[in-house]
This record gives structure tokens, C-alpha cells and sequence, in this order.
DNA sequence: TCATGATGCTGGCAATTGAAAGAAAAAATG
DNA sequence: CATTTTTTCTTTCAATTGCCAGCATCATGA
């Protein structure tokens, strides 16, 4: 039996039954418990169960199906790693701002030991991993809700983001080329994400080595003295050159 | 039986019987009396409940709030009769608010099937739940999450509220009472509760019947011509002569 | 071959539970 | 009202069980 069936059986039986057992599930599938514990701690990670003593239940703050659960496979390495990154250039005491996307949902996994942080998202999926951290204020911007990415946009999501300066804006996006900047496919986010930037002096561009040279549809702004950019790969010198003109800092992994 | 199921069957049981006996709670689960004080001893730590000689009771009038899966158990069938009729009065075309509550969420569940509705809420329940309707816009005030509730609060859900006008505001509360009028255990939440209602001049105010004549902690608002009170019992004579005085539209499942 | 990931094993540590004894509270008795 | 009896509570200790971190092993694929 593959590692991923059993995770999913036993995430199944979760669903199902509301709990497991560590000791039954040994059992059940032939292995030790401390797989079973590896396998229950990954899908706490995943934000599915609450680990217990002897076994684990069902999180019931995301018991409430999310069909749209959005989980992001592609370049999951190399995000994760940028992650920490961005994780380890937040302090505690911080006041942070986070877009919707899968890079903000896996930095906001690497929050949760932070001490009096307060992070201000337009991402619900954000939202729900950080509530419940007791460290963490999280204060969502509101709007309209995009099915489609789980993130809230329009204008109400676009004033809510006047009235806060933060001290770190951490920001995604899907292409970043020379001549057009930095560009996103949806004209709703772009616009909450160029907002967001304003909130803050210091912007951190999180983007893996894959959305160098690409242009997507809109551009959303132009690079600025002083931000960071933290991605997987050194970008070739073509981009360094860039950034060191630009007073760029660029943070590789 | 996992500890910490044990304990949350002890708090549900609380929730329904206002009070448990050690002795008993100690023959139901073969544990020895001790196990059931240390459990009773942590959900007292949690402010759930009171221990008192030979078991415990639940903290009533208090601002404690309960977790959502408590709440939605208790008076459950009640509830959904109520969601039920509240959803009939609302319809295709419609824009409405729901306020951060287990009824609200009930309520949302049974909103699926219209066509053009625009619901605005400051509960994530109710935002996840009618996440993914195509004919629904869904719209979230935003503000600061407040995790025992999974609502969002604060001077920016309240400046948000500013901005719409709706047909219809369906909000739910903790009791009321002549007196005292419509009350609310908390501050922040009553606050949102207050403008919500100031947004729409149709208010329709959905309580079960354990909710009349039980004052909490702060009052919201007062009972105002046209508003519509949706319960599932007839309320007794002094109720409803106070709602004719009033000109409020009582509707009983 | 080396790196990677999954699995198993071991030893120290932590959580849970029960048993026992004495203290405290409530009830019963005179 | 004082005293005794009963019940419940708290504290402490021990035993069990589960957990975690680190290391070893094995299979797989680059």
C-alpha cells in the first residue's frame, strides 16, 4: 500500500467516524505507530485533523466543507522553501500584510510561532489557518468573495486597506519581467495587491525562479528602492544587474 | 474513548442538562471519579463551567463563548425550523445581511437554491458555506477575526456596514426581554449587530423560544415597528401583546 | 552511486489515569 | 449547637501508555 492511499483512507475514516485511534490504525494497515503519527501529523499540517493524545479528530474549524479547498501542488519544493524565508524576515511584534495566493497560505504556516504578530489578509484561506494562534491578530480586508481563488477584492477590500500602515508587505505574483514589471492575471487582485503596497515601506516580492521573464496580463507595479525579493534561485545576471540599479535586495535560499 | 472526546461529550451534556454529577459522569465513561474532576477541573480553566461540590454546572450569563459545535447542537432542530422559515422570506434578487451566529449559519445552508442574491456577513461560517454558489455574490465585511466566534468585528467590519443598504438584515441574539429589549453577551459583536440593523428597513430577528424573557449581557438594540420576529413556538400572551403595541410581525413555524 | 523519502527501532520524556491518604465540606445525629 | 459520620475533594505517587527525536534500514529514482 502507497503512503498517500493510506493518508487518504485514514483521512476518509476521519471524515466518517469524527476520530481515530494511533493504536487502530497500526492495526489496521500493518505498520507502527509512529507512521501512523507521521501520517496524522502531515494532515495536521494540512490543516485537516487536530492531533490528540492517542490519536486525533476532525478539525472542526474547517469541518465545514471547502470543495474549493485550494491545495496547491505546483512547485510546492521551492515554495516552501521560499516560505521560511519570508517567515524568517518577519519579527515578532510585527505588523504584516498577505495576499491571497499559495505562497501567502504556506508563509502564514510558518507565522503560527511568532509572538504578538498581526497580519492583515484579503485571503481567506490565510484567515482560517492563522485563527485560532493565540499570538496572532489576523484582520481580514473584507469585500467581495472570489470563489475561484478564496480571496476578497473590490472596493470595500480596497478602503479597508487605507485606513493601516503595516511594517511588511508580503506580496506574490505571476510574472515578473524587465520591461513590464511585475504583472498578475486578474485586474480585481491586482488592484488589492498594488493597494497593499502602498500600506507599507518595505514590500517582499516571495516568487519562485519560475516567474522570472514572464508577463502576465496586467501590471500590477514597478520594483522600488528597498524592496526584497526572495526566491528559490539565483537569478541570472541579467536580473542582478537590474535589481543592484534598482536598490533591490535579493534574497535566495 | 480519546480524553479529549470525553470531555467535549461532558460539555455538551452541560449544555443540555445545565449541570452534570461527578458520580454519574464517572459511571457513564468507567472512568474513576478523579479523571472525570480533572476533566471537569479543565473545561473550568477554559471558563466553560463552574465546578461545585460533587459535579459542575455551566456558565450561564456569561460571556464565555461556547465553541461553534456546542452551539449547534443545542436547540439544533428548533434552529433549523426557524432557518427555514427565515428563508422563505427572503428572495431571488435579494440583498441581505446575516449576522455571526449558529442560526445565521443555518440560515445561509438554506439560501442555496436562490438565484441573484447578495448576502453580507462578518461570519467566516457563513462566507465558507455559500463559498462556490454561482448565484450568490457573497460579501464579507471584513474587521478583526475573533476566534472563539469565527466572526469578524472591530472599526472596519462597522465602517464597512456604512456602505451598503440591504432589503433585508437577519440577525440573531443571546435573549430578549421587555425590559431590557434585544441583548447581546458581547460588546463588540452587539456593535456589529447594531449597525447591521441600521442598514435595511426590514429587520428580521430570528429566536428560538429559550430566548424570551433571558437578559444578557448588553443591550443591542430595541424591538421597532416592522421588524419580524421568526420563532418556533407561540410566544405567551404578554409576548405578543407587546409585539402588537410594537407593531411587530410575529411568524411561528 | 548518491540523494530522497518512507519506515522501523530505541531511549528518554510527557500525559493520562488510578489508587491511596488526608483535608475539607456537607449531612446526619444527639 | 456541637459532634460524628459520610461524602467529596485535593494531593501525591506509581504505573501505564503514548509521544518525540534521532538514527538505521531499505527501496526508488535521478
Amino acid at each position: 500500500m502507497l503512503a498517500i492511499e493510506r493518508k487518504n483512507e485514514i483521512l476518509a475514516i476521519l471524515q466518517k467516524e469524527q476520530r481515530v485511534l494511533v493504536s487502530e490504525l497500526s492495526q489496521k494497515y500493518e505498520v507502527t505507530e509512529e507512521t501512523i503519527r507521521r501520517d496524522l501529523e502531515k494532515l495536521e499540517k494540512e490543516g485537516f485533523v487536530k492531533k490528540t493524545y492517542g490519536g486525533a479528530v476532525l478539525n472542526t474549524n474547517t469541518n465545514i466543507d471547502l470543495p474549493l479547498r485550494i491545495r496547491e501542488k505546483t512547485n510546492k519544493k521551492e515554495k516552501q522553501i521560499i516560505a521560511k524565508m519570508v517567515s524568517n524576515l518577519i519579527d515578532d511584534g510585527d505588523t504584516i500584510m498577505l495576499d491571497s495566493s499559495s505562497t501567502s497560505l504556506m508563509i502564514a504556516r510558518n507565522l503560527k510561532q511568532l509572538k504578538n504578530l498581526t497580519v492583515i489578509t484579503n485571503s481567506v484561506e490565510v484567515l482560517l489557518e492563522l485563527a485560532g494562534n493565540k499570538g496572532i491578530t489576523v484582520i481580514s480586508t473584507g469585500g467581495t468573495l472570489r470563489d475561484s481563488t478564496m480571496s476578497l477584492v473590490g472596493r470595500n477590500a480596497e478602503r479597508t486597506l487605507q485606513n493601516f500602515n503595516v511594517d511588511k508587505v508580503v506580496l506574490s505574483c505571476k510574472g515578473v519581467s524587465i520591461d513590464k514589471g511585475i504583472t498578475e492575471s486578474n485586474e480585481a487582485e491586482t488592484e488589492i495587491k498594488s493597494r497593499m503596497r502602498e500600506c507599507a515601506k518595505m514590500m517582499i516580492l516571495a516568487i519562485d525562479s519560475s516567474k522570472f521573464d514572464f508577463i502576465s496580463f496586467v501590471t500590477a507595479m514597478d520594483f522600488r528602492k528597498g524592496d526584497i525579493v526572495v526566491t528559490d534561485v539565483m537569478p541570472d545576471e541579467k536580473w542582478l544587474k537590474y535589481f543592484e540599479e534598482k536598490g533591490v535586495q535579493v534574497v535566495v535560499g
